[in-house]
DNA sequence: TGTACATCAGTGAACGCGCGTTCACTGATGTAC
DNA sequence: TGTACATCAGTGAACGCGCGTTCACTGATGTAC
């Protein structure tokens, strides 16, 4: 009997708070915020519906521990666009983040979690930004508003990201376009107004 | 005995759908959209918990009706921007608007509210932003890829709208300054890569 | 001008729902000796 | 190597909650004649 099995037959799960965050993610993939409850967790997880609360104090816990898990998935795509294509790259795949994983996105910035009592979160939402915005410092480097032009960059990336979810962009504005194409061609319409030449 | 007594002491309401939408109001914007129900609205107008199905088919219509107000508070603010300050002014207009009514705003694009299932939030909505980029193409005539500014131009506000709205910007980024500066020297630090000179 | 009647806009009781959460419990696990 | 016992991670029943919604009703209003 392999260790999986044995698993799966004991009255002990092995790893309940994975299997519990792991159920989470798809109802919020799959039937959306509202639809998420502990219940609704733990029914998926095949366990009682009280069980969560060896592992999560409450609700909202969860919520938390999901955001941050999506934070941590956010960040590594940055990075990942980073290393292949510069700071434009990045942004792209910010956007590309959202559009991939709106419910989640959503659940990340909708305000449903308090991030001041999950101290947790809050560490790993502030190191995802100072990715973003270290990278735009540097790019900027020295330049007067450096700092103000990161918070711009930031906002354009974010709100279209949240333009393009809520299907707010009538579909006559792509032209033709792909959506990732017209992201590109979108983001490229500014520029940073001072500073070292952008290149991209 | 005024109009008013009498409607007060009357069976009949008089204006039952214009005071439920009040109450409503106050109560999202008091207290959040999770705590606003049909049965709080009623209970705030002085009505049975179910005098609102007289004015609202369901809970979804009455949330719809409440976006698209906010999508009318929307539009006036930033026409009244675009009258004192032009294009720069209706940016800020549209950032200051969220953040006096954080709830609204997420109500209206929190995705929450089916949009195609109102017909009327869908056509107030689009023609909110039909205003904001009006004026952008306006200052963008005829350059090239003028649609995919006023795209960029929107995205840039409503993100910053966003970030600032969730106390998503550490308090260190404002330098000293009030949030209309903070907003302000953002914005500027943008211009879009082709058309006509940008004056401000 | 008065009256009958249709229609409209409220009331109040009741239903079922899923939820979060608490409680007392039991089976499984690990560790001290 | 065995055994006693503490601890941990589950179970299942139960609670109260506010909600949306439906039902049958009643009071108020307006209109045809």
């Amino acid at each position: 009997m392999s260790t999986l099995e044995s698993r799966e037959r004991s009255y002990h799960h092995g790893d309940l708070r994975a299997a519990l965050l792991a159920a989470a993610s798809e109802v919020l993939e799959q039937e959306g915020l509202s639809k998420l409850s502990l219940r609704e967790a733990a029914r998926r997880a095949g366990v009682s519906h009280n069980a969560p609360y060896r592992h999560f104090p409450d609700r909202e816990a969860l919520l938390a521990a999901l955001a941050a898990q999506g934070f941590g998935m956010l960040a590594q795509a940055q990075r990942e666009g980073a290393a292949t294509g510069g700071l434009r790259a990045m942004g792209e795949a910010y956007v590309r983040f959202a559009l991939a994983h709106p419910q989640r996105f959503q659940l990340m910035f909708g305000g449903l979690v308090q991030v001041s009592r999950h101290p947790e979160l809050r560490d790993v939402a502030t190191r995802t930004f100072e990715g973003l915005s270290g990278a735009l410092a540097e790019r900027a480097a020295g330049a007067k508003g450096a700092s103000d032009a990161s918070v711009a960059a930031w906002a354009l990336v974010h709100g279209l990201a949240h333009l393009l979810m809520d299907e707010r962009i009538a579909s006559a504005a792509f032209a033709g376009r792909t959506r990732e194409q017209f992201v590109r061609d979108v983001l490229s319409t500014l520029r940073f107004a001072a500073g070292p030449a952008q290149s991209a």
